[in-house]
DNA sequence: TAAACATATGAATGCCTGTTCATGTGTATT
DNA sequence: AATACACATGAACAGGCATTCATATGTTTA
């Protein structure tokens, strides 16, 4: 993306050429976060509909405690938001290209039967 | 991305609807293997320039040991390609794309001021 | 207000994993 | 062949984390 940078000039100086720790540190925790099946079995149900936290216990079948923890922890990152519906509260991906992101994944994960790249 | 799916019948068959485990567990090992720190800092660092491994543990201020187990894990994951050049080992990028999948995670790591979805 | 339902929260446990230390394997040099 | 250099590998330890269990908070209904 940057102009070329001849290759010693890029050794000598690399960690100032990559993230900081605190941006870093934002980018791995939702990577850590989309990293456990659960999470990520969460996320790809929200993605499908707009799902209470009954509704994700029991149509992927997890204890209702579970379900709440990890959602928890999405919120914190913002990749789910939740909004109180009487005694059920509806959960939605707080944004579309959550899934976009996991398309690209899925395209590194298969399985590369003979792949070379020059 | 589907054709619509009535709320109903999707949350019956939720679990259809979502990836398998096995297609799932390799997804999710690669966000895994983003989610730690070093390693996404050794693959910030190889979006670069191709480096040996003293030259990543070097400018990353990491140990060869560490650097060297942490590309066993993203090689197994066909994430970066190493090839020997005597008794160095040059490490690149498996695939450009693994950049603006860290974009687009980097989009969303964005600390939202003040952000409303409908 | 009492009871039932839905979700959230806290503590505890067992497993997973990142890092280090020590050492092994591979390659070049003298 | 011996030494030095570059990298890989295995064991071990410590910290982190996913899940469960128990319980609390919030909401509706009777």
């Amino acid at each position: 993306m940057d102009a070329e940078l001849n290759h010693e000039t890029a050794v000598t100086k690399l960690d100032q050429l990559i993230p900081q720790t605190a941006e870093l540190a934002r980018i791995t925790a939702i990577f850590k976060a989309l990293g456990d099946p659960t999470r990520a079995r969460i996320l790809y149900a929200l993605a499908v509909t707009k799902l209470s936290v009954g509704e994700l216990a029991n149509g992927l079948a997890l204890s209702q405690s579970n379900v709440s923890h990890q959602l928890t922890v999405l919120k914190q990152l913002n990749l789910v938001v939740g909004t109180r519906n009487g005694r059920n509260v509806h959960y939605q991906l707080a944004d579309k290209h959550i899934i976009s992101i996991f398309q690209q994944v899925a395209a590194h994960a298969e399985e590369p039967e003979t792949e070379q790249e020059q």
